[in-house]
RNA sequence: UCCCCGAUAGCUCAAUGGUAGAGCGAGCGGCUGUUAACCGCUAGGUUGUAGGUUCGAGUCCUACUCGGGGAGCCA
C-alpha cells in the first residue's frame, strides 16, 4: 500500500506520485465512459479531492458504484493532472476498499443537500461532516493556537485556574452546583437546608463562571499571566451569543494600568484575525462567499485601523446627539443597550470599540476606582454583529478602596480574604480582560449563532450531545 | 425569564374549516471526463404533544414541549 497522505497533502502533491487516501464521500458521479467521480473529504482541509474509479476495478459495480454520500473509503493509486475543469490534481485509483458503509441512504441525517443550521443541531454527531462545520472546526483550532503563541511570544504564562471552585467570591452571575450530595435526600443541618460539610468538598462547590480572580494571585507573581479554559453560567439566557458553557480567554498584566489592558486587547484581536486570515484562506473564502458577504474586506479593515476609544461619558453623548430614536433611554449612570452598542460600532464607528470608564454603580466591585470617584476603570470591547466581545478592568489594588467597594455592594468581607491579602503584601496595579472564544469566532466567521461555533453546544434545556 | 413568530414526507416549504402536495434528498433506469450535473419513473405522512369547538380540524381555541428572532443577564 502506498504512503497515506492527506487530501491537503494531496492538492499539492506533483503529478506521478503514488499514495492512499482515506476519507468519507461527499459525493459520487458516474460515467458512461466508465468510470466514477468520487469528491473525498478528510478535514485537512476546506475542499474535497477528486478520485477517478475506472470501471475495470474488480469490485466497481458491486461497491463502487453503490457508494453513497458519508461512506468511508481507502483508496489507492496515483496522482495526475485532471482532465476536467475543476481541479489541477485527482487521483487516479487503482485500488478502492470500502470502510464503513451508510446502511439507510435515504435517512443519512447529512445528505447532499442544503441543511438549516436549526436542523443540523439536532444531528451535531454528524455535522462535523458539513462544509461549514469543518470550516468552523479548522478556525477554531487556528484561533485556539493563535491565542497561545501571542501570549508566549511575550513572555506570558498559562495558569490553568480550576474549573472547580468553593469560593464564594466570584459572583458573576449563576453559577451550577458540583455535589456528591444524594440529590433526593440530602444530609440535613438543624435548620433543615442540605448540609453542605457533608460534601465532597466540605462546603458548598460550583463551576467557575471566571478564572480571573484566581489568576489576579499568579499575575502578582508571574507579572503576565493567562487563562484559557472553558467558564459556565447557569443563567437562563435564550439568545444567539450566549452559551452554559463556553471558552474564555483572561490575560491579566502586572504594573499596567487600564491604558495598557486597552492596548493588549487590540494587540490580541488582530493578531488573531491576521493568524486566521493567513492560515485558512480555504475556510475563510468559504465563509465569505456563503455565510457573510464582505466578511473579508471588514476583517482587512479591522486589522489596518486603530481601534476607537472612548470613555463612556462620550459614548453616551454621541448617543445623545446621534438624532436615532432608541427604544431604551440614553442617560448618564444606565448601562449601554444592545441598540446603543450596536449604533456605536456598527453605524457610527463601523469598526471595533473600546468603552473605557464606566459609572461605578453598574460595574464589578474589583474595578478601580478613578479620581473622580463617580467612574471605575473598567473596559468593553465592542465588536460590529457580536457586541461585547471583551470585557476587562484595572483591578483595585489599593485594600481601603476595595474594602469601601465591598461594604458599598453588601458583599461579605470574609469571602474575600485571601483577594484581599493580595492588596495587604507587595500589591501592584494590575488590570486584565475576558475575551468569549465563541464570540470572537463568530466574530472572525460572521457565523450567527454562537450554538454553531462550539462542537457540542450546552444551553438551557440542551446537552442532548 | 419577557415579547413576537413557528412546528406538515429524510430536509425546506405549500395546502378557503371539506380526498395532504411540490422542490431537494433517496432508490431504480437513461445520458454524460463528471463536478450545485441533466432527463424519466418510484417509494416516502398517526400534520410536535394533550385536550377542546365542529357534521367534519393540518387549518379555529386552550395548555404544554421544542425551535427561531428580539430583549434582559454577560463573554
Amino acid at each position: 500500500m502506498p504512503p497515506w497522505i492527506s487530501i491537503n497533502e494531496a492538492r499539492n502533491a506533483s503529478p506521478g506520485t503514488e499514495a492512499t487516501l482515506k476519507g468519507w464521500v461527499r459525493t459520487r458521479r458516474d460515467s458512461k465512459a466508465g468510470l466514477s467521480f468520487i469528491a473525498l473529504h478528510d478535514g485537512s482541509c476546506f475542499d474535497t479531492f477528486q478520485v477517478v474509479a475506472p470501471s475495470a476495478l474488480a469490485n466497481y459495480e458491486e461497491e463502487i458504484q453503490k457508494l453513497t454520500t458519508g461512506c468511508a473509503i481507502e483508496v489507492d493509486g496515483t496522482i495526475v493532472e485532471s482532465q476536467g475543469k475543476g481541479q489541477a490534481v485527482e487521483m487516479q485509483a487503482s485500488a478502492v476498499r470500502v470502510i464503513g458503509w451508510v446502511d439507510n441512504p435515504d435517512t443519512y441525517p447529512v445528505s447532499q443537500k442544503r441543511h438549516t443550521f436549526e436542523y443540523l443541531r439536532e444531528v451535531a454527531h454528524l455535522r462535523s461532516r458539513t462544509n461549514t462545520f469543518g470550516a468552523v472546526a479548522r478556525v477554531r483550532h487556528c484561533l485556539a493556537m493563535a491565542t497561545h503563541r501571542f501570549y508566549h511570544e511575550r513572555g506570558f504564562h498559562w495558569i490553568h485556574t480550576p474549573i472547580v471552585t468553593a469560593s464564594d467570591c466570584e459572583g458573576a452571575g449563576q453559577m451550577f452546583r458540583v455535589s456528591t450530595l444524594d440529590a433526593v435526600n440530602p444530609p440535613r443541618t438543624p435548620e433543615g437546608g442540605a448540609d453542605f460539610t457533608e460534601d465532597f468538598f466540605g462546603k458548598e462547590a460550583h463551576l467557575t463562571v471566571s478564572g480571573q480572580l484566581n489568576v489576579e494571585t499568579y499575575c502578582l507573581a508571574l507579572t503576565k499571566v493567562y487563562t484559557f479554559g472553558p467558564t459556565f453560567r447557569a443563567e437562563n439566557s435564550n439568545t444567539s451569543r450566549h452559551l452554559a458553557e463556553f471558552w474564555m480567554i483572561e490575560p491579566e498584566i502586572a504594573f499596567a494600568d487600564l491604558n495598557d489592558n486597552a492596548a493588549l486587547a487590540e494587540d490580541f484581536i488582530k493578531y488573531l484575525l491576521k493568524a486566521v486570515l493567513d492560515e485558512r484562506g480555504d475556510d475563510m473564502a468559504f465563509f465569505n462567499e456563503r455565510i457573510e458577504p464582505g466578511l473579508l474586506e471588514a476583517l482587512a479593515h479591522v486589522v489596518e485601523s486603530p481601534f476607537e476609544r472612548i470613555d463612556y461619558t462620550e459614548a453616551v453623548s454621541l448617543l445623545e446627539k446621534s438624532g436615532k430614536k432608541f427604544e431604551f433611554p440614553v442617560k448618564w449612570g444606565l448601562d449601554l443597550q444592545s441598540e446603543h452598542e450596536r449604533w456605536l460600532t456598527e453605524e457610527k464607528i463601523k469598526r471595533p470599540v473600546i468603552v473605557m470608564n464606566y459609572p461605578k454603580d453598574i460595574k464589578a466591585f474589583y474595578m478601580r476606582m478613578n479620581d473622580d470617584e463617580k467612574t471605575v476603570a473598567a473596559m468593553d470591547v465592542l465588536a460590529p454583529r457580536i457586541g461585547e466581545i471583551i470585557g476587562g478592568s484595572q483591578r483595585e489594588e489599593r485594600l481601603d478602596m476595595l474594602d469601601n467597594r465591598i461594604k458599598e455592594m453588601g458583599l461579605p468581607a470574609e469571602n474575600y480574604w485571601w483577594y484581599r491579602d493580595l492588596r495587604r503584601y507587595g500589591t501592584a496595579p494590575h488590570a486584565g480582560f475576558g475575551l468569549g472564544f465563541e464570540r470572537f469566532i463568530q466574530f472572525a466567521t460572521g457565523m450567527g449563532n454562537i450554538r454553531d461555533v462550539i462542537p457540542f453546544p450546552r444551553t438551557p434545556k440542551n446537552a442532548e450531545f
